[in-house]
DNA sequence: GAGGTCATTTTGTCCTGGTCAGAACTCTAA
DNA sequence: TTAGAGTTCTGACCAGGACAAAATGACCTC
């Protein structure tokens, strides 16, 4: 994988076709397509005739990307420039401004004031407790942070800082709920293909919160894995978290080829932007719209539990 | 990315071309391209032409990647059968036998005991200390996990759980190190396509326990946001870890990339398996050949950063 | 207005069968 | 043992076609 760029002597900087599949999630079939058929992306050709990407037409190509991962189709954004695209999203987004506090956080970030935007963070979350935490400042971070991206306000190294300390604050927090030993047990993954970490451990935050016994098995396990864990640690409920970035087509697939082989005594949770703009679940798995259902999910599947044993 | 993995009458699983790339790491057009060279993979066919691959044959490609990870060329693995496959591997490597308390946290990782596993990496963490855990005991678990995934005595989501399970022992020692705020201060990442992050996390503790600024900006950042967040955050070296799933070549190629984007005041340190096999440093970069040496470099870098601002 | 069905359009993945550059290896000479 | 030259190996890329599945929109029913 020889991810090329090269430098030209006018100071531009040319990618190849594998750099902008790496750098914007699109395959190099779809790239190749889109020039066929819209006519967009329009790149440059080497000596040897391969395609060389201009820093604009990549940066165009994440704007699009991004756009697609909160539902846009693609032939509706591709002839629009820059600012058309950044507009589109603000406009219809359930996010109108960020809260002050949202806002401060988000100013230490641009800022790189790293040890104030972790001071910030853990504040925040002793101010609100673990489950506002998550479900009000993360969800708002999240969205305010691919805005600002969207916006050229923000770089990608900004986003792997808040990633990663994020990370580390959850992960810090989880590790200290004792997590009783009482059933129901959760195992936490995500499919392969969703990357996305910070959507898995905010869910594992409501759950231990509650005291639920929690085995997160990190990102992109194969479904039949999958299986074996569940299996394998006993696990009573399997939860899977699909960010936006994945389509809901895939996410649902997904879903149905677990439940066909995990046996069905074991449920499946599944959450996650993907699913948002879906109707309903397939049969056998339970979706949570949003992460303030989790606590009484959990309460249900409790009762239903009790009522097992009883029986 | 319609992963489609069919469930035959006869119970077979069969896996198309891009599950078989996403599970395997080889991509489609390898795939292709070994099936007409060599006759290997031989999938079957749907009703519309398209490849599917039999269980057995997916499992052949990744022990072949596995081994392609550590040096080997496919040529020489393509025509061997499982057994020949598995003993290629723990001939001729590094390590013979695995140490009693190593070989004591994998039996605990086997049994799917995770409160035992958890407890046997932290006493041994205590016991040795954090830089000899790294050192040693992380060190030969990644080994010999990979050995055991290789024999079939270990699935992938024990190696996941394991991955999950050291990732919050090591950010948590991290996290109790004060890191003082003295020079140099580094900035740590992968390039992109280097997903392993236990590597990173490993010399990350090398370096906060000697009292190094550190700031993680996590895997895959892209080499002109690399350059961005060392100015931004005012590093004064970058360090990468490369491991051994990724080409030396590429390795070498983003090391290039990147020195040629960085002040020459920032160094540039690297690391791990894609770096073992090759002889010198690109120019201006320095090549950590093991862990082991991260202290020494360090206090070598704090004696030429104490030179610099006394002239 | 919610929901269902069907035709149409959109979209991305897969196919074949090439070409070619650069890495890895082998051989020879110093 | 090293250095250089020649050879083989390897995977990335290309074009352009086919096709299935998803999204959309039109129309109908409850």
């Amino acid at each position: 994988m020889p991810y090329i760029t090269t430098h030209e002597p006018n100071g531009e900087t040319l990618y190849n076709i594998a750099a902008v599949e790496r750098d914007t999630g699109l395959s190099k079939d779809t790239l190749r397509v889109w020039e066929r058929r819209y006519g967009f992306p329009q790149p440059l050709r080497d000596n040897n005739d391969e395609r060389l990407y201009p820093q604009d037409q990549l940066d165009k190509l994440r704007r699009i990307r991004h756009l697609m991962d909160h539902g846009q189709r693609p032939s509706k954004l591709i002839h629009l420039n820059a600012e058309e695209l950044a507009q589109l999203m603000t406009r219809g987004a359930e996010y109108r401004e960020p809260p002050a506090a949202v806002a401060e956080i988000l100013r230490l970030l641009l800022a790189h004031d790293i040890e104030g935007f972790r001071g910030a963070l853990l504040q925040q979350l002793m101010k609100q407790g673990l489950q506002r935490f998550v479900c009000d400042t993360v969800a708002h971070l999240n969205f305010w942070i691919g805005d600002a991206w969207l916006h050229g306000k923000l770089a990608i190294f900004d986003e792997h800082l808040y990633s990663e300390h994020l990370q580390n604050i959850l992960r810090n927090a989880i590790l200290e709920q004792p997590g009783r030993g009482g059933a129901p047990r959760f195992l936490l993954t995500t499919v392969p293909g969703e990357k996305h970490r910070i959507g898995l451990l905010m869910v594992e935050a409501m759950l231990c919160i509650e005291g639920a016994a929690c085995v997160a098995l990190g990102n992109e396990t194969p479904i039949p894995d999958i299986r074996d864990g569940a299996l394998a640690l006993r696990a009573d409920v399997v939860a899977l978290s699909f960010s936006a970035a994945i389509p809901t087509q895939t996410a649902l697939a997904g879903l149905q080829e677990l439940r066909a082989v995990l046996p069905k005594e074991i449920a499946i949770w599944a959450g996650g932007g993907a699913l948002g703009r879906c109707r309903k679940a397939p049969e056998g798995v339970t979706m949570l719209r949003s992460l303030e259902e989790i606590p009484s999910a959990l309460a249900n599947a409790r009762d239903t539990n009790r009522a097992l044993q009883a029986a």
